[in-house]
DNA sequence: CTGTTAGCGCATTCAG
DNA sequence: CTGAATGCGCTAACAG
């Protein structure tokens, strides 16, 4: 079973009384007689022998690594996005280093020169914000890339994005359609890739359906997180009165769901909110929140294909792919609720069975 | 700056006329003349030099990377723990690789096995359930290890653990001290590191303070997860009545309010919640959910610098250190509110200034 | 089909 | 202080 020494394919050779050649070959299941695969893996099993990963990197050129930057640990839709990208690459025999960066897009420079280490075989990243020299150092490094989010055009590098303008749009039909007709928008910094992407896509959802969109119904999270979210729905409150408020993303939402109610407004009777990412949060919510899916899991999981694929053959041409958006509806834009009376939203899996 | 082929330690003392050996003596900050330094410098500078990672580790024998395995990516404690552990190997210039393991026990064997290839310098590892064959395979093992959670008696392996016991106690006494005397208990499975530990917490709290501890008043989630907290939640509001809820954690705080708030039951009014782990799911819940902070993050970074001290010295003595536990206070178990009566609980945070 | 040999890129002996 | 040579453990040519 276990040995105290640690073992090498020589000792096993040794064991076996055949060569390191054959040891190797039979352990990477390369033809050999059924003969001497039998005394390898005898002798390799009584000397507890496994392979050395830094030594097979070296000699074969691969790590069997794969990297992943996402930019906040904290918000939910990036741990969806790690535990998808952990699946996918797991499953292809690929280990997973974090790298987590932060705001800076600095960080992404300094995790790129890192990466000319040759500690991974490839690398995802989500930067919250893209820099023209981050795009420069991505597509002038010969390590396989993948970058989930929007890229501008003609730059030739995998990627994967969410379609925002038309998650956005889908939020904005629905909650007209659900006779709301003052819809704020809650967004995060207007300079990062998502709070670009989903300004654009709600100025163009309302205007197209001839909603107006004033200036007071409009704030700028000063991040995309619960902290800023407070501060920015305070803001909102204070200048504009909505019926609906739509969040750049779940954190925004949740946020914005505890101001208004604390000012003694009812969700979604008084005010509809809605977010963006369906994450667990929206859903865990109280009341639970309707979400924009962006499809952040099957958005990661395709950055792994991807940059698997990329991997497997470099020459391949660069691919990008769009996942479709989906609205996920929960209590916070409940129809049924009659507008301004004290009425409980419908929660359908909560109402016990008439025993 | 950067340059197409992969440069390396002889293509730098090529260009700059000098041994190989004096190149890595240069990038390593060993002696050498200053002269020499300099030209070393500048070759490197024009190559674009990056010393490779894998041949390193394979010469010096250490990877630079550690890997750390939580059991579920879902409950945000663990991402607090990622995220401090990342934050403390990275400063000491260390790479994480992330392995996560499921619910099954089995998962953590086939990790260790893996880890003997030895792709990582130690292991981190918090399971949710540790049997013999674990204990066995920890010890046994050369790797450096820490884990995090309680270990038996006796077991002589550096390891980290909460004080659930008075974690538990502090939140049932803050709780009596409030008035309240029904406190129902939703755990996660008792078959659990976590869960036995704060079920025999739980017991003690109340015992030593003549509460009751009957039967009803007690129930077992299925897993430590929103939608076991919903069933749970569902069995004990059947069949008990009481006046404060404290959950094994917070992700089962949550379900439980929303199933009670479900029942028109109001919280902290008529049902005090209290949580434990205390992550932003509690501060962000609405009321936001009083929790018992078990050094969620600072256990990982004790078990992060532990395990560094290993590495650095694998003979040294192995060290257990427990983390004190304290109550997050929040809307959830507020006082003052005149309970059965139809008042807001304080939110101090949200107050607006009179201006 | 099998064994011998040569490196992968680096740090580190040992001579000089 | 510097350079030539060795080998970490493994796989892949090449020869037999």
């Amino acid at each position: 079973m276990s040995v105290l020494r640690k073992s090498t394919v020589a000792l096993v050779a040794q064991r076996a009384g055949v060569s390191v050649a054959s040891v190797s070959r039979v352990l990477n299941n390369l033809p050999a007689s059924e003969s001497i695969a039998a005394k390898v893996r005898k002798a390799a099993e009584e000397l507890g022998y496994v392979p050395d990963a830094m030594a097979r990197s070296l000699k074969v050129g691969r790590t069997e690594q794969i990297a992943l930057a996402v930019a906040d640990v904290g918000n939910p839709v990036y741990v969806t996005m790690m535990h998808a990208v952990s699946e996918v690459v797991r499953e292809a025999g690929f280990r997973l280093v974090l790298s987590s960066t932060g705001n800076d897009p600095n960080d992404v420079v300094e995790l790129l020169d890192n990466l000319e280490r040759g500690y991974a075989d490839g690398v995802i990243l989500s930067p919250l914000r893209i820099t023209d020299e981050i795009i420069a150092r991505l597509t002038s490094t010969r390590l396989p890339v993948v970058v989930i989010g929007s890229l501008p055009q003609g730059v030739l590098l995998d990627n994967v994005r969410a379609d925002s303008r038309t998650g956005v749009d889908i939020a904005v039909a629905r909650l007209k359609a659900t006779g709301r007709k003052h819809i704020a928008f809650v967004n995060g910094p207007v300079d990062t890739v998502p709070g670009s992407a989903r300004l654009t896509g709600y100025l163009a959802a309302m205007e197209s359906r001839g909603l107006p969109t004033t200036a007071d119904m409009q704030v700028e999270a000063s991040d995309f997180t619960y902290a800023a979210g407070l501060e920015a729905a305070q803001v909102l409150t204070a200048q504009a009165t909505p019926d609906a408020i739509l969040c750049a993303n779940d954190l925004l939402a949740v946020a914005v769901m505890k101001v208004i109610t604390s000012k003694g407004l009812r969700v979604p009777e008084d005010v509809a909110i809605v977010g963006m990412d369906n994450t667990d949060l929206a859903d865990h919510a109280n009341p639970s929140i309707t979400s924009v899916d962006l499809g952040s899991a099957e958005r990661a999981r395709e950055a792994a294909r991807l940059l698997l694929a990329r991997i497997e053959d470099p020459s391949r041409p660069s691919e990008t792919t769009v996942v479709s958006p989906w609205l996920a509806e929960r209590e916070s834009t409940a129809e049924g609720a009659s507008r301004g009376k004290n009425v409980k939203a419908r929660k359908p899996e909560l109402e016990e069975g008439v025993s």
